[in-house]
DNA sequence: TCTGGGGTCCTAGGACCC
DNA sequence: TCTGGGGTCCTAGGACCC
């Protein structure tokens, strides 16, 4: 028995935790350089307002009915994310944090001694109490039923945010209302098809001749079909899995033509992946680099291209990294287009303890460059400052814009509330 | 003028091998 | 004229998720 326990609208309700002005007001949250909405509450779904709407576009009548915007604050809202799954390891004996703000339990055994639609009404309150963060929660015998009852559980305000579909009556009722498009594996190119062949609910769905999923379909599918039917194909997996890729790319705030730039952003981007593997305890020997213009400028001409490097020995050295970054750059670059983002991607991961060693070439593992990239994580971690490479350049004048970002109220002295 | 970022998994097709 | 079959591994791209 699985419970998915899911905050509503996560972004726009930690906004609202620290602004109890809010609470009945239309809040929207903004993605990088503010181009677009990540997170709404409903008063902002009633004003018309759908995720994903381009800012620039909605700005000036969504303020002029009241409404509040504010750019991502990733730091608090992950701060909240992990007071919120404490407390769920507090109430369940198996927790899988499966994105910051969505949790699938272990209900076996709680099943036994508690009714669990109650117990699903505890979390409410007991995170409700704490943080300050309205949740919803689902319930039923596989992850895939807990999601749709979620999705229940949010369609249906009678319900009050909890929805327990282990009995079978209430399952078939939710499935006959519940559109294929909103099962957890279902995207738009699938619905797409299974619309096509008079698919709509997922009761048509699981109605499917199997084998005719499998040959039309894929293997994806039927898994899906047969976790709405009740038998369990996704395991819990409560441990973190190890990363096997790590990106980090970023729209610019300006269309950036020159190499100069596209070499500081990329170089920037290099940095900040070698930290993140070093986190990790990893190496890695692939690295990719991609650059693309605007594909929403109708009338530039498109460049978008990714090249791939393979090293020779596995790396996590951000000296390694930006000098191969910026060489596979220079083969992507052309001129004369505009672009407006760059990304990298590390691949092909290796411990960082486990060192294939070479027949004709020394490295230690305690050298001097591995020291320095551990001290140069220990002073950027602390408060004492920030240390980057100058190829990461000084202004950043591609870097992105937050303008309507909030404080952070819980990870900076400096910004905590204060009460009069 | 202005349209996000970071992941995983599956599949098809090519290279290569015997 | 007529040019196999089967297997593995890797990669790129698609689809999906939040």
């Amino acid at each position: 028995m699985f419970a998915l326990v899911d905050c509503n609208s996560f972004y726009a309700s930690c906004e609202r935790v620290f602004r109890p002005d809010l609470r009945t007001k239309p809040v929207v949250v903004l993605s990088n350089n503010d181009g677009c909405v990540v997170a709404l509450t409903k008063e902002a779904k009633n004003l018309g307002v759908k995720m994903c709407d381009p800012w620039f576009k909605i700005e000036r009548e969504f303020k002029q009915k009241g409404g509040i915007a504010f750019s991502s604050n990733y730091e608090l809202y992950g701060d909240i994310s992990s007071r919120i799954m404490s407390i769920l390891e507090e109430l369940a004996p198996k927790v899988e944090v499966y994105s910051i703000d969505e949790a699938f339990l272990d209900l076996t055994g709680i099943s036994h001694c508690m009714n669990l639609e109650e117990f699903g009404r505890t979390c409410q309150k007991q995170i409700m109490q704490y943080t300050g963060m309205p949740v919803r929660v689902g319930i039923g015998p596989t992850k895939t039923l807990a999601k749709a009852a979620s999705y229940g559980a949010k369609r249906y305000p009678t319900t009050q945010g909890v929805l327990d579909i282990t009995d079978l009556y209430r399952r078939e009722k939710l499935m006959t209302l519940m559109p294929v498009n909103e099962i957890w594996g279902v995207g738009r190119r699938l619905n797409k098809r299974l619309i096509s062949q008079k698919v709509l609910t997922t009761f048509d769905l699981i109605n499917m001749n199997i084998e005719q999923v499998r040959k039309q379909f894929s293997i994806m599918l039927v898994n899906t079909i047969r976790e709405l039917k009740g038998e369990s194909c996704i395991p819990l997996d409560s441990a973190p899995s190890p990363k096997k890729q790590i990106v980090v790319s970023r729209t610019f705030s300006t269309r950036v033509t020159e190499l100069d730039y596209l070499e500081e952003a990329v170089s920037d981007y290099a940095a900040r992946a070698a930290e993140k593997l070093r986190k990790e305890g990893k190496t890695c020997k692939m690295l990719s680099v991609f650059i693309r213009t605007n594909p929403f400028r109708k009338q530039d001409i498109q460049h978008r291209e990714i090249r791939s490097f393979s090293m020779l020995y596995p790396t996590n050295d951000t000296r390694d990294l930006i000098k191969h970054a910026k060489l596979l750059l220079k083969d992507l670059y052309k001129e004369g287009f505009n672009y407006n983002k760059a990304g990298i991607m590390l691949n092909n991961f290796f411990d960082e303890t486990t060192y294939q060693l070479d027949l004709f070439k020394k490295k230690d593992r305690n050298s001097k460059d591995f020291k320095m990239m551990a001290l140069l994580d220990q002073v950027n971690k602390s408060s004492l400052g920030q240390i980057s490479f100058l190829a990461q350049g000084i202004k950043k004048e591609w870097s992105m814009k937050r303008q309507l970002q909030s404080p952070r109220y819980t990870t900076s002295l400096k910004d905590v509330l204060v009460v009069n």
